[in-house]
RNA sequence: GGAGAGGUGGCCGAGUUGGCUGAAGGCGUGCGCCUGCUAAGCGUAUGUAGGUCAAAAGCCUACCGAGGGUUCGAAUCCCUCCCUCUCCGCCA
């Protein structure tokens, strides 16, 4: 959410920048509906202003025992002014606030503008694209070989993109969110939180999935409760709605959760194997920082990030996402894309972005500076990484002659503990 | 799910025959004073949000879990909901 101050004396940059992320935002019915809404606060601060005052005065005459029988009666017409005019003002607050929440975030001024991926900025990439003497396969085949994966089944106890991993599959799947945790914990001193997978709706607005993506989303309807579509919803609004001191900050957390996703209108896009799912398992970094280091925090989560793909042995690329590509809530995302060579593409396997106060904002998340000022904090998040699109570049890159996988060194230590 | 108790400021904790209580008192914290240092002590300040304003100060308004109601007036009375704790039931 922007701040409508700031909505006022920007009115340009703003609708510039809803035009460039390719959103559908009225700023004029905003600024209208702002501007009645501070007239009726007016009135109504004055009036009650009025019955206060008056109403002190009764209190004064009854405790000196005189008639206060015309201030009283003179009242009641204030009284049900009042409550005319305060029905008005919730009324268009409530307005207001339903069309604020559809305003995006204003991108950052070096975000390459443009209106699909093709505008996207290469930054750079690690690692070359592996050669094999004889043809890669795709992870499909792979995993039908060694008994890892079992999408047949999963789309049977549940429907399709409910992947159920087996054998090999399931025990590497563990290994890498176990793996991915640990490194974030031990290396990079992230502090690991487990949390819900279902949250609330206004736990889903915080952070910027609702109104927009309520369709995107898995909803339990008798109890108004979602599905989280990314360990992002519940672990930012930790902190939702509170004051922190200043040195409680930066905040570092690290989770492990599974994501679900509706994926609406995206059907037979990339549905092979495991490249788009409904349900998946990702490890997701989430930092709350002083709003002077955010962007210095954001270079260091896209490192954090890159590290797991190091340490893998996976060649990656990163890139900046444009004004278009960028998601509703955020200021500056960078992507990471993991080679795949069975496939022969790039898959995005990490989204590290800064939202600079604009989730901060919406789910009431401060803290209080050395000035002694409230302000809101910087959210960011990353994810380090999403397991199903790793599992395909560790399948593919990994494969051998005989149709064998080889195991990542860095994983070894992961797949056979011993009880 | 059932029964009971309770939800007040950063924290603890008063306030329920409705009326200068945004809220006593204490703790914590900031600043100042004081005593070689420290501790203690003394003084003083210390919520958030909206409006007015170019801005600040100031002033006004709202907020005692949330929403609604009664009333000239509600932290205080009534209704609904949420949450916490205790006990019971059920269950991993």
């Amino acid at each position: 959410m922007l701040d409508l101050k700031f909505i006022r004396n920007n009115v340009e940059l703003v609708k510039q920048a809803i035009k460039n992320k390719k959103e559908k935002a009225d700023l004029d019915e905003i600024l209208a509906k702002d501007d009645i809404r501070r007239k009726l606060q007016f009135d109504f601060d004055t009036l009650k202003a009025k019955q206060n005052q008056v109403s002190t005065d009764i209190a004064m005459k009854k405790k000196n025992k005189e008639d206060a029988t015309d201030l009283i009666n003179d009242m009641g017409t204030v009284s049900n002014n009042l409550k005319d005019i305060s029905t008005e003002l919730t009324i268009v607050e409530t307005d207001l606030n339903a069309l604020l929440l559809r305003i995006p975030n204003i991108p950052h001024p070096e975000v390459p503008i443009g209106t699909d991926e093709s505008f996207n900025r290469y930054i750079r990439e690690w690692g070359t694209k592996p050669e094999m003497r004889f043809t890669a396969k795709e992870h499909s085949e792979i995993a039908a070989q060694n008994g890892m994966l079992d999408m047949l089944r999963g789309s049977k106890i549940t429907g399709s993109g409910f992947p159920v991993y087996t054998g090999l599959g399931a025990k590497l799947e563990r290994a890498l969110i176990n793996f991915m945790l640990a490194y974030q914990v031990q290396k990079n001193g992230y502090e690991e939180v487990a949390v819900p997978f279902i949250v609330n709706r206004k736990t889903m607005t915080g952070t910027g999935q609702l109104p927009k993506l309520e369709n995107d989303m898995y909803r339990i309807d008798e109890d108004d409760l979602f599905l989280i579509p990314t360990a992002e919803v519940p672990i930012t609004n930790l902190y939702s709605d509170e004051i922190l001191p200043i040195n409680k900050l930066p905040i570092k957390l690290v989770g492990y959760t599974p994501c679900f996703r509706r994926e609406a209108g995206s059907y037979g896009k990339d549905t092979k194997g495991l490249q788009r799912l409904h349900q998946f398992n990702k490890v997701e970094m989430v930092r709350f920082v002083h709003p002077d280091e955010s962007y210095a925090v954001l270079e260091e989560m896209v490192l954090n990030a890159e590290a797991i793909l190091k340490a893998l042995g996976l060649h990656y690329r990163v890139i900046e996402l444009c004004t278009g590509d960028t998601s509703f809530a955020s200021a500056r995302t960078y992507d990471l894309e993991v080679w795949a060579p069975g496939a022969g593409r790039y898959l995005e396997v990490s989204s590290v972005s800064n939202f600079e106060d604009f989730q901060a904002r919406r789910a009431g998340i401060r803290f209080r500076d050395n000035d002694g000022k409230v302000r809101f904090v910087h959210t960011l998040n990353g994810s380090g990484l999403a397991t199903p699109r790793t599992m395909i570049a560790i399948m593919e890159t990994y494969q051998q002659a005989d149709g064998s996988i080889a195991i990542p060194e860095a994983l070894k230590p992961w797949l056979d503990i011993t009880i």
